[in-house]
DNA sequence: CTAGGTGCAAAAGGTTTGCGGTTAA
DNA sequence: TTAACCGCAAACCTTTTGCACCTAG
């Protein structure tokens, strides 16, 4: 995957919003830049933390809301890893998520989905596929 | 898989609740049958409606905790699907999780999960899928 | 006797909603 | 002008927790 320049980000962001019939707005952006700058899928409340230092007045309801304007819109993912908060990732092509139980971290992992067989007559239309276990740097320490 | 009697069943949740340190009270054997009874992957509020049927005094607590009493003892799983409640499965092979945007069905789907490449030095305890789409029949009305 | 389990009610996350005011097409 | 959007606060839903009582080992 080919990272996209400052400007693209920019351009793709009032395209695919637009497309939607959704406007850009400075607190979508700013939202969309916190998601963007570091990919360590955050969840709504640290979205909330970050786009904050950026921006003093927005509200939890605006991250929510503009969150879900940027999944509506194909920009970014929902990824459930427990029981916890939603996380949000903006790495859009069909790919897994790996947690390390020891270190916290989340890895994005590529994964053969097409390959997985599914009984007949079952139309996939997304795979959610969560992985439990140790990253490399925490297995090498146990 | 062969199905167990019911017999089995029982002996199998006294001995893997004994093997974990916790007791066999009438209340995890009535949230037990009601996961074995009906497995359309209810969730806790669901499991106290049915088991309170049953047993009319039987509170949310006490469900939740027998719930984890289950999980901790290796004889249920939790089911995470979307960011609704968490679902509960007695099924306990490695499997993955079919979700009809649909009709909102459930099905339980085999999964060659050893088969999926995970890039070097990752250590994989327990893989999470789920997989969104249409269920036969509700491909056919589309 | 004492550790574990139960039921109740209150609290704790995480997320959504209602509403008055603001802004962009 | 009007539909979309914002911020705030309250509501909501799911899950956890504190506590008094009970029961099995």
């Amino acid at each position: 995957m080919k990272p996209r320049s400052h400007q693209q980000d920019e351009q793709h962001l009032t395209e695919q919003l637009g497309a939607t019939g959704l406007r850009l707005t400075p607190q979508r952006q700013q939202v969309y830049d916190v998601l963007l700058h570091k990919r360590d899928h955050p969840t709504a409340e640290e979205v909330f933390i970050r786009a904050k230092k950026a921006m003093p007045e927005i509200s939890h309801a605006t991250v929510y809301n503009c969150l879900d304007a940027l999944v509506k819109s194909g920009l970014a993912r929902q990824v459930t890893l427990d029981r916890g908060a939603t996380r949000y990732c903006p790495h859009m092509h069909e790919h897994g998520h790996f947690h390390c139980d020891a270190c916290g971290t989340v890895f994005d992992v590529d994964l053969p989905t097409q390959a997985m067989p599914l009984p007949k007559g079952f139309e996939a239309k997304h795979f959610d596929v969560a992985i439990h276990g140790s990253c490399p740097d925490c297995a090498k320490k146990k």
